[in-house]
Parts: structure tokens; sequence; C-alpha cells
RNA sequence: GCGAGAGUGGCGGAAUUGGCAGACGCACUAGACUUAGGAUCUAGCGGGUAAAACCGUGGGGGUUCGAGUCCCCCCUCUCGCACCA
């Protein structure tokens, strides 16, 4: 054995004999448990960042750990390949975006095998390969069969950077969540799939997703935001159906006006030859030239305008006028409110500023309020006044009543409304999955035959600097023939969300050669559900919302046995310097194969996994990293202290009479054990686990020093066995070398996860806390396990406890075995 | 404003069931070895004191023999949602 620690060839060496005997490779076997650890596939940027390394290798120790346990563990890796960034390459550096990433994808699965981590990489996938996007295309014509994918007109996200329109849930706050971009409104005919088909569902099923942090759980209930309500009709006095939604149909009786949302299209018919017509043209113009942020946020100023027109309320007759206002939203309900401000503060703002009579229909039981006086609405439950037929009946009462009653009259009936929108999933961009579709001029839209599929990306393409997709000017592509009649046909010239990719990977990484179908039911069938899932929390409402309707969708085609994908999520924390997450613009990247240059994929890996627990920040430290890495210089040391002093006298059986400091290192052998099982099968708590092993070495480091070689053998053979057992999920490579340098036969990695033997936890001996007051005074050493009597007079017998009880009268004794004795006295 | 989470040495973080606060690592200090030390080893390392006492887990109160941990009130920070009818 080297007396140095030469980490670069130890690494190398492990990784060519590990991709040489495909060590990771897996397959079915139903005699055994399985286990399905995923990390989200990764973006081909070209270079690995600290995030990535940081998701790997928490991964990869779950990985490892498991196999050791037994089980048949899944562990793939793959592309994440389409989106934006290829194209924006292929502009500034004139390098077709298939070629940026097909380079990138190599870049990264180099770096990615000199990080060692345990990849089965027969069944890698990219998302921008034909035989995957093939299946995506697929994916998208049996969601068209079903009527889940449909295309229609409407105000969409656009972000003017990206040159494309966005998901609802790409936008935040306003903005683009890729670039940052503020985003616009648009009207445009695109591809929607029908999500909010599965809203109760994606919502009733998170209640069960027990193994999921519980801020994500809650994230997607408020992204999907289901409310109850009645949905009822009014009519305008030129007979106009006027629709809304509302959670409070209890409060009819105490509508003063109807607000309809600036952009609906039924603004025009109600202001027709009106004479307010110039003046609502120009406020709607006005507001909807306003940015959704300032539109949409909290303390915006309510405006509004009269359209001149006036609505009937169907349960008392009253005439209201209608007014446009910018607090109301196009995309919500109906985009068309009733306005009851007595009763809803927003409308209660709106009424005071413009006059209109504030109308009180429900009160506190007991207590009159009158609309004049109020100061704000009153929005809680209470009883029914000034509504006819409900008075006296509770709010809860006459939530029911009136939408009971409402579906007698045929106007109106009990609904439910969600917050979340289907999913836009076109995209103006050529870097993507082609949408199968054709355009025929006599046959309509026409969905590309599966068996014609893949529908090409061609990859022979020139760029714009104006940032337009090429696709569309490429005539020899987008003139096609039609499926249906054989006559002239356009091929739709948007692609994929590349959200639509991701949403299926982990269930082609359980078939990924597959030319037959997507991937096969009894393999799928045999690996899913995920049993961990690792990456970050941004993705907390898009990827993994998008990848259980997906899942959903695939139960219900029979293609998959399971309705969620994801049994168990850990979201991990962001790498942070300088407080700050690590990004270019901020100068504070640390680059990953820096670290491993310098100091090797052991250390970079034990240090990130040393440094904080997995779910939160951590914040990155190259002298923490230095620490690490003289932990490894000090396994390695004592190794070859091990090897050269005590490995000739280790063979022999231990004696039966063991020195106390043997007895001691066999204790804490066992404990680590214990510890490092517990820490990373229960909490995934790595660093507690990575400190147990710092103190295991720092504790066999003495007793090697110590001891006389030939009683210390066979103690130490046990404490090295296990040691390296527990060291290998996180520092794969080291422990390999020493184990094959110790001659322990085999690789470690197949290896069965050791055992603890709690006969050598057992301790003879205790040392306990004497108290007086609740405050320590004195330590004693006692027999392990002994009587509260003999405790409470040992503890008496101290001298330090006679002088401080001395003259004092004992009103308490407290005695927890093998822990404490607290004396009271007063 | 609403919801979730967090607040412990100079720093990252431990403390699993209410029972020795600060494991482990970093930084720092002293010493050893050395031509040298940014290697390695030994010792120390919350504040305070000559040593003790004493003080100490964001602040205040409470329960308890005993509270970082349980209960109530408050402060600060992070994240998410935010005119959703």
């Amino acid at each position: 054995m080297h007396q140095k620690y030469a980490f670069k060839a130890v690494e190398e060496k492990w990784q060519q004999i590990w991709e040489k005997v495909k060590a990771f490779k897996v397959t079915e076997d139903p005699e055994k448990p399985k286990f399905y650890c995923l990390e989200m596939f990764p973006y081909p940027s070209g270079k690995l960042h600290m995030g990535h390394v940081r998701n790997y290798s928490i991964g990869d120790v779950l990985a490892r750990f498991y196999r050791m346990n037994g089980y048949q563990v899944l562990h793939p890796m793959g592309w994440d390949a389409f989106g934006l960034p290829a194209e924006n390459a292929a502009i500034k550096n004139n390098i077709p975006p298939a070629k940026w990433t097909w380079d990138n994808i190599a870049n990264m699965r180099e770096q990615l095998k000199r990080m060692g981590i345990s990849y089965d990489w027969d069944r890698e996938v990219a998302s921008c390969h034909p035989n995957y996007y093939k299946w995506t295309q697929w994916f998208f014509l049996q969601f068209f069969k079903k009527g889940l994918a449909y295309k229609k007109a409407s105000h969409v996200n656009w972000c003017p950077s990206c040159a494309t329109v966005l998901a609802n849930e790409q936008v935040v706050g306003g903005h683009c969540e890729r670039c940052d971009t503020k985003v616009e409104k648009r009207s445009l005919e695109q591809w929607f799939f029908r999500i909010t088909e599965y809203a109760d569902r994606l919502l009733a099923n998170l209640p069960k997703l027990t193994g999921w942090p519980e801020r994500v759980k809650v994230m997607q209930e408020n992204w999907i935001g289901r409310s109850k309500g009645a949905g009822l009709v009014f009519k305008s006095e030129d007979g106009h159906e006027l629709r809304v939604f509302t959670t409070r149909p209890d409060t009819v009786f105490g509508v003063t006006y109807m607000v309809i949302a600036p952009e609906h299209p039924l603004v025009e018919e109600l202001i027709k030859d009106k004479p307010q017509a110039e003046e609502v043209r120009e406020f709607v113009k006005r507001v909807t030239a306003q940015d959704d942020i300032t539109r949409t946020a909290a303390d915006t100023e309510k405006e509004g305008i009269f359209t001149g027109a006036y609505a009937i309320n169907p349960f008392n007759g009253e005439k209201v006028p209608i007014w446009v206002a910018n607090y109301v939203l196009l995309g919500y309900g109906t985009g068309i409110v009733m306005g009851v401000p007595a009763h809803d503060q927003r409308d209660f703002e709106f009424a005071r500023k413009y006059g209109l009579p504030v109308k009180v229909v429900v009160a506190p039981p007991g207590e009159t309020l009158r609309g004049e006086d109020l100061e704000e609405a009153f929005p809680a439950d209470g009883v029914l006044v000034n509504s006819g037929e409900f008075n006296g009946l509770s709010t809860k009462e006459a939530i029911a009543a009136v939408t009971k009653k409402a579906e007698e009259l045929g106007i109106g009936q009990a609904e439910v409304n969600y917050r979340l929108r289907d999913w836009l999933i076109s995209r103006q961009r050529y870097w993507g999955a082609p949408i199968p579709v054709v355009y025929c001029d006599k046959c309509g839209i026409v969905p590309v035959p599966e068996e014609d599929l893949p529908v090409l990306l061609p990859e022979d393409v020139r760029f714009k600097p104006s940032g337009q997709s090429p696709l569309a000017e490429l005539e020899e592509w987008v003139q096609t023939t039609c499926p249906s009649c054989g006559g002239p046909a356009r091929r739709e010239t948007d692609t994929m969300d590349t959200f639509v990719c991701s949403s299926w990977y982990f269930m082609r990484y359980t078939d990924p050669k597959n030319s037959e179908k997507p991937f096969d039911r009894e393999k799928v069938d045999y690996w899913l559900p995920v049993d961990q899932y690792i990456g970050g929390i941004e993705h907390a409402i898009l990827h993994l919302m998008y990848a259980r309707f997906f899942t959903m969708v695939c139960h219900d085609l029979g293609l998959v046995g399971v309705e969620e994908p994801f049994t168990n999520l850990l979201t991990q924390g962001m790498v942070t310097k300088d407080g700050f997450k690590m990004s270019k613009s901020k100068g504070n990247v640390v680059d990953p194969g820096y670290i491993i240059d310098s100091y090797g994929a052991d250390t970079a890996r034990l240090f990130i996994l040393f440094a904080a627990p997995p779910e939160k920040d951590l914040e990155w430290s190259d002298q923490g990293v230095e620490g690490c890495f003289r932990f490894l210089n000090r396994v390695w040391r004592l190794a070859y202290d091990v090897d050269t002093r005590v490995r000739p006298y280790w063979d022999g059986t231990a004696p039966s009479n063991l020195s106390n400091d043997a007895k001691e290192l066999r204790r804490k052998t066992h404990e680590t054990i214990k510890r490092v099982t517990e820490d990373i099968k229960e909490r995934f708590n790595f660093n507690t686990a990575i400190s147990a092993l710092m103190e295991l070495v720092n504790s066999l480091g003495k007793y090697v020093a110590e001891a006389d070689p030939k009683e210390a053998g066979p103690v130490v053979k046990e404490a090295m066995e296990a040691l390296l057992l527990c060291l290998a999920p996180f520092a794969p490579h080291i422990s390999e070398e020493i184990w094959s340098e110790l001659g322990f036969e085999g690789s470690v990695h197949d290896r069965s996860w050791p055992e603890y033997d709690p006969a050598a936890l057992v301790q003879d001996e205790v040392e306990i806390v004497i108290q007086i007051n609740g405050k320590v005074r004195e330590r004693l050493v006692v027999p392990k396990g002994a009587s509260k009597e003999e405790l409470e007079k040992a503890a008496f017998a101290a001298n330090k406890v006679q002088e401080l009880t001395n003259g004092k009268q004992v009103r308490k004794v407290i005695v927890v075995p093998d822990k404490l004795v607290n004396i009271v006295v007063g």
C-alpha cells in the first residue's frame, strides 16, 4: 500500500474498472425488493455546477446504500436536452443546436463519470433524441385522441426575449421564469393540455403523498386553487347572458352592481350604441396596456367605468348597473363578477369610491348592520336579512338554499372553480419536439399517424439573429401531404414545451430502448413508483405537477399501474457562496471540475454532504473542503498504519477477555454502524453520518497508535471493515481502494451493509450526572443498570454532594437510571 | 395581509423520547517535529473568573425536580401565495 493518498490515480482506476464490469447495471428481479432512486435529470448546459454535484451526491449515497442492503436499485441518468439555450448558442456561435447539445452532453457525461456516481449508463436517455421524442409525440397523439390536447385562441403570456408563449406556471411574478423578462399578453391560437380535467385528482391525491415535504404540497394546493360555490346567470336589459361564479351565492340579494373584466368580449356588445361607448373603450385600452403585475397586485387602486348597460338580478328583479373594472380578471371564473359591497372587501372599496349602494344581506346573529355605516365589508358568516324567502337562514343554509333555488329556476347550479388553467404547451421555438399535427385546407387539423412518427426535427437549419424559430421558414419541411386526404398540407411549426419531455422520462428509464412503445407495462410496473426523487424546490409546481398529471393520464390509458409517480420527495437546498446563489453574474461560481482536479471526487462529495443537511441551503467553504480532504488523508494514513502494523495479526480470534480500550473500540464501531444506518435511512442526515465516521476514525487512530498489535488485530479488523463499508456510499473510490489493499474480498460496493451487534453497545459502566437543584455538580461512574436506590446512595456518598447539601433540607430526589440524580434542597 | 419554515459559539452545524448545550468540522491559540511549514502530531478553544460562583440556545412569560426541546405572547429573517369573486 502506498504511503500517500494518490486520489487521482485511485479514482481513475476504479472508475475504469466499474465501467468495464458494468458494476451498476441493473435489471428486474422479482425475487428482490426494488428501489428506484432518481435525481432530476439536468439540462445539458455544458458544465456541471455545484447544484448538480449536490443533487447527484445525495442520490448516490442512497443508491449505493440500498444496493448494499440487498435491493435492486434503479439509478439512471439522462438529459433534458431540448430548450432555448441551444438556440441562443446557435445564433451566437453559429453552431447547430443539435451539435451544441450533443457536445455538452458528452462533456457532462464525462464529468459525471469523474464524480463516480453509480449510474446504470446503459439506460441513459436524451429528450432530444428521435428515439425519445418519437414517444413524446406519441403521447401528444394519445392526449389528442382523448380530447386532452386541443387548440384554442386565448390571451396568452408572451416572453419577448424568448420569443415564445409561456404556460402560466412559467410566469413568476409577471416575469419569465427562465430569463426574468417582463411577460406580455398576446391573443393567439395555441395548443393546450387539459390538465384542469385532472385538477380534482391532483388535489385529492396530495394528502396521500406522505413522503413529500409539506410546503411543496401546500404550493401545489394553492396553485390548483379549488373553490366551491355556484354559477349564476344574470341577464342584461338587452338580453345578454352574464354568467358569474361566486363562492357566496347567499349574498345574491346584496348585489348592487355587476363588473366585467376589461378584456371580456361581451364589453363591446354591452356598450354598443351607448353614449359611454368611446369612454369605455379608452378605459379598456388603458387598463389592458398595464402589465400583469401592476394589474393584479393587491394594492393596486381599483378603477372602473359604467358601461351604460344594466342587468336584472334574477332573484329579486332589481336593476343594477354593469361596470367594467380593472380588478376583475378574465382568466378566473367567467370574467364577470356580481358586486356585493356589503360582504366583499374589494367590492366594498369599489362601491365607496364610485358611490354605489351598499346593501347588507348578512348580519351577525341578533345584530343590525347598516350599509351606509359600514367602514369595511362584513365577509363573515351570519344570518340572512333583506333576502326575501331566505331571511333568517344561516350563511351555510342559505348557500345551499339559494343554489337549489337557482337550479329550480334554471339559472344556475353548484360549481367548483379552479385557479389552475389548462397547460399551454406550444412554443414558437425550433429546438423542441415538433407537435405532430398537420393543417389541411380540406380536412382541417389532422394528427400525424402513429406509424409516421417521429416527425423529425430538421437539423440543417439557419438561424437569424431576430431570435425567431427557423422552422416556420423551412418551406421544404413545412409543406407536406395530408395523411387523411393526400392533398397538400402544412406542418404545425410550434414545438412542445420542454416540460412535456420531462413529464415522462422517469418511465422511459425503466425500458429506455423500447422501439415498439414508450415502455413496457411489466417493466414500468416493476420499477414505479420512484422510491426517492431528489431535486430542487424550484420545480415544486412546474415539473412535479406536470409529471403527476402525465402519470395519471398514463394510468388512465392503461400504460402504468400507479397514479402517483414519486413516493418520497427530497427537495435539496441551494449551494451558495458569500450568502448568494452561485451565478455567473454574481461571479461567485465554484467549478466542480476544479475541485475534483485539486482534491478528487470523494472529497467534493464528502464536503457537499457534510456541510449541511440536504434540505438546507449550503454555504460553500474552501476551508471546509480542505477539512474533508484532510479527513480522507487521515483515513488513508490510518489504513496504511493498520496495513503495516496490525494486519499481520488480525486474522486470529479476539481473546474473550478484551481490554477496556478494545471493548471501547468495539462499542464505538457498532455504535457508528447504528448511527450511520439510521442517519441515511431514516433521516437523510448525511452530515451527522459523516461526523460519526470521523469519530470512529479518531478513536481507531488513537487505538491503533497505542494498543499492542497482537491483541488489537481482530478488533481493528472489525472496525476497519465497518468503517470502509459505511464510508463506501459517501466516498466510493477511496473505500474501494483501501478495501482491496487491505485484502478484503471482492468490491466493497458488492458487500452487504453491516449490522450492528447490540451486545457490543452495552456498557458495563456509565457516567451519570449528579444535579443539585437542577445544576450539574458532580459526575460519577457507576455500574450500568444500577438501581435507583443504589444511585441515590452513591450520589449522597460523594464528597461534593455532602458539602453542598450539608445543613440543608433535602426536599426531593429524582433518579433516572443510567442518566442522572437530581437532589432538590431548600 | 395570509400560509409554511427558521433563529444555538468567530463560522458550518450537533443535541433522535423533556435529562451533561455546543458532537463533528472550520477558523483561532500554544506547543512538538522540522532547513522550512500552507504538511503532520499534541493540547486548548461559548462568555466570565486567578480559580470558582455566575451568565448563556432571538426577546418576555409559563409548565416542570429539570426546557434548545412543551405551552402562551412578541421580534427578526427566509420562502411561497397575494384583488382568485
